[in-house]
DNA sequence: CAAACGATTTTCT
DNA sequence: GAAAATCGTTTGG
């Protein structure tokens, strides 16, 4: 069921994005368990894409996370206040990740709602990159944790997305990337 | 050491 | 639809 550290080192960063739809992320924090089902993702192809944090090799204390092995966690912070979940794929020294940007709540919803002080569902409560990590419980401190270990992990369940549920679009927020602004990396799952 | 800048969300008009 | 919120990372002097 939970995905074997096999799985992240693949290298084909943008097959493995919509692979990745409507497989469950799961977080255990505080002894509580909260999961929900990959609905949205985007690539992010190391080196040469210019909306990648690595774009040109960068090596930073920040980036130096999707430098890593495969299967890690890389969490940063976005506008001073959003922190945003990525899992790390390939092998070391190639920095691909990939963009959690939504999921359909599973387990834990009421914590869910707790942490992102909701009373109600709805597309508010992890319908983007951000709030999906506070519904989850992700933040930064998360950087760098191990998806083979028992705090936050992926999972198989059995759920095949069909290719009329899967709509491919150009990325968000990522105009300042010029022309790899509009490549088709990211994947939207309707369930 | 100073300054600009976000892989966004929420709120207000 | 526009604008604020908010700060670590990165870059330039």
């Amino acid at each position: 069921m939970k995905l074997p550290p096999s799985y992240y080192r693949q290298t084909d960063v943008v097959a493995l994005a919509e692979d990745l739809l409507g497989k469950f992320l799961v977080t255990n924090i505080n002894g509580t368990r909260t999961s929900g089902i990959i609905t949205e993702t985007e690539a992010y192809a190391g080196v040469n894409d210019r909306a990648s944090h690595a774009y040109g090799n960068r090596r930073t204390a920040r980036t130096e996370t999707m430098y890593q092995n495969g299967g890690l966690a890389y969490v940063y912070l976005c506008y001073g206040l959003h922190h945003l979940f990525n899992v790390v794929t390939n092998v070391k020294d190639v920095p691909h990740a990939i963009l959690v940007r939504a999921v359909q709540p599973s387990e834990g919803i009421d914590l869910m709602l707790e942490r992102r002080k909701l009373t109600t569902e709805g597309p508010r409560l992890s319908g983007g990159p951000a709030t999906l990590s506070q519904a989850l419980g992700i933040t930064v401190k998360h950087n760098k944790t191990s998806l083979n270990g028992h705090v936050i992990w992926l999972e198989d369940r059995g759920i095949r997305p069909s290719k009329d549920q899967i709509t491919v679009g150009p990325r968000v927020g990522v105009d300042y990337a010029g022309e790899d602004a509009k490549l088709p990396y990211r994947f939207r799952l309707s369930l």
